[in-house]
DNA sequence: TAGATTGTTAATCGATTAACAATC
DNA sequence: TAGATTGTTAATCGATTAACAATC
């Protein structure tokens, strides 16, 4: 049965919907289907019919109120008592996530990052083709990857229209990117991947994302400096010790600014000199 | 000062802290510092000595209300009517993210992928260095990729306590995923960033992030769809036409699930024949 | 001083989670 | 029927945002 809508002051003009379909879904749980999904294409491949919300919780390493929770955003496609049948689960999150339909992508930058791309086999497993490798590059131009030759970026216009390219992603040193978006947006790109170290503009109708390799170190980065202040704190037995390191990089940090014009590199600490950091456990 | 700090129940028996600085930076905020010191770092190269928060929401892709909060996350590092010392930020940014120490990186599967990674120069950037290139094929190892050595995985313990490395980066097939995140785990590793396109489990103390590649191209493809269906609904200039079509494929999915053990693949449609996608634009 | 901009508050929004009635 | 499991509710949590007092 339909569910009745959140009660906003907009939903007093709410029109009839199609029952059983809400309309829209979570960003959360659009970037969680896929995970869904390939657990789905693995469990259906070892024969298994039938799956609870608990053990695909398990495989997609979610807890099961989630998966209940967004599997409920696509329609009730469960049976109670018993669960979700694989196969049909697979289907319908397809065709939510567009899987049915078939995307062509063109890849630009075609370096070390664009060769793995252009080589990596997942990338044409469900419904995603790479038809067009572009490079500025008059080198590497008429190289084949996998199949695909390598052609100039000034034949972007040509290609998008010729090859009906859907998605864009730019693999380009973070110089370029700005301006190979702008080509593939102006050539009538409207969905583009983006792997290069720089932040993006794009209109507002074209769907922009980003791979950040770097950002994903530094966030880790972040993470593993506060188990090794944590661990500081732990050994020696003294509550107050973490707070007590924290003032000390914090003077350290008023001294670079009384110091003005300091580079910033000149504050770098190496594990050797300062905290040990806890690893190498297996010595 | 000191700010009171939210009203937890805990906060009962809450120590006394360092002024000027909260106990957690939320996830979403950490998320957000390496991009903003990516911007200062430009600014600054560019000469830039003071900037506001709008100007570095824009440099961001933010807003500028954002970047406050973030960055009073981290203290009170700006000045009331004039902005942010640029270097002064870049240091504290680095320093609270870990990148004032030095961080030693192990890439394990040395295939396109590998090389993609061991060969890209940002990652060597700031404060990470790549020191071990571990593979389990025996015709790669000893291989030289940007001056490091490829060695066999069975090495890894050996080399992750030699060489105290802190970070991992798993680059092999989904297969493989697990057994090495096992293997870098027991060596003592900490933090590991994945690239395989399956779920990894770790113990709680472990850091652990993922790259997914096909996990974007299929939210783009999401996306990508509903424009489309959402142009289709404009072309006809119907407002239920939208839920009509979507009706359609729910009756697609229903005839997939009475047929049972149809392929999932059966019902795809390409673009060809279905929703022309708003693409090529420019001819 | 007048103008500019931060740091913080509080309102709002969206996501997560536990719990359980519905129901197979 | 008894047991299992979904789909939904409602509470909670965390993130976003606008607004503005503080203050340079």
């Amino acid at each position: 049965m339909a569910t009745p809508g959140r009660a906003t002051p907009a939903d007093a003009v709410a029109p009839s919907r199609a029952p059983g379909r809400r309309q829209g879904i979570p960003d959360a749980t659009v970037a969680r289907l896929p995970i869904y999904l390939r657990a789905l294409h693995a469990l259906n491949e070892s024969g298994v019919a039938t799956i609870s919300s608990d053990a695909l919780a398990d495989a997609a390493g979610v807890n099961s109120a989630k998966v209940r929770k967004d599997l409920s955003h696509l329609g009730s496609y469960g049976t109670r008592g018993v669960g979700y049948d694989v196969e049909y689960l697979v289907y319908q999150i397809s065709r939510e996530l567009g899987l049915t339909q078939h995307w062509r992508v063109a890849i630009v930058g075609i370096g070390n990052l664009g060769h793995a791309l252009a080589n990596y086999g997942g990338f044409a497993s469900r419904g995603f083709e790479v038809v067009a490798l572009l490079d500025a590059d008059k080198a590497s131009v008429g190289e084949d990857v996998n199949g695909t030759p390598v052609t100039h970026i000034d034949q972007l216009p040509r290609l998008v229209a010729e090859l009906r390219v859907n998605i864009g992603v730019i693999a380009t040193p973070a110089k370029a990117a700005q301006e190979v978006c702008d080509r593939l947006v102006e050539a009538g790109v409207t969905s583009i991947l983006n792997f290069a170290p720089t932040v993006l503009s794009v209109p507002a109708d074209v769907q922009l994302r980003k791979v950040d390799l770097s950002t994903e170190l530094q966030i880790l980065a972040f993470h593993e400096q506060r188990k090794a202040l944590a661990a500081d704190r732990e050994a020696r037995g003294d509550a107050r010790s973490s707070a007590a390191a924290l003032e000390a990089l914090d003077a350290l940090g008023d001294e670079a600014r009384s110091l003005g014009s300091q580079r910033a590199e000149a504050g770098h600490v190496t594990n050797d000199a300062a905290t040990p950091l806890p690893q190498a456990v297996s010595t």
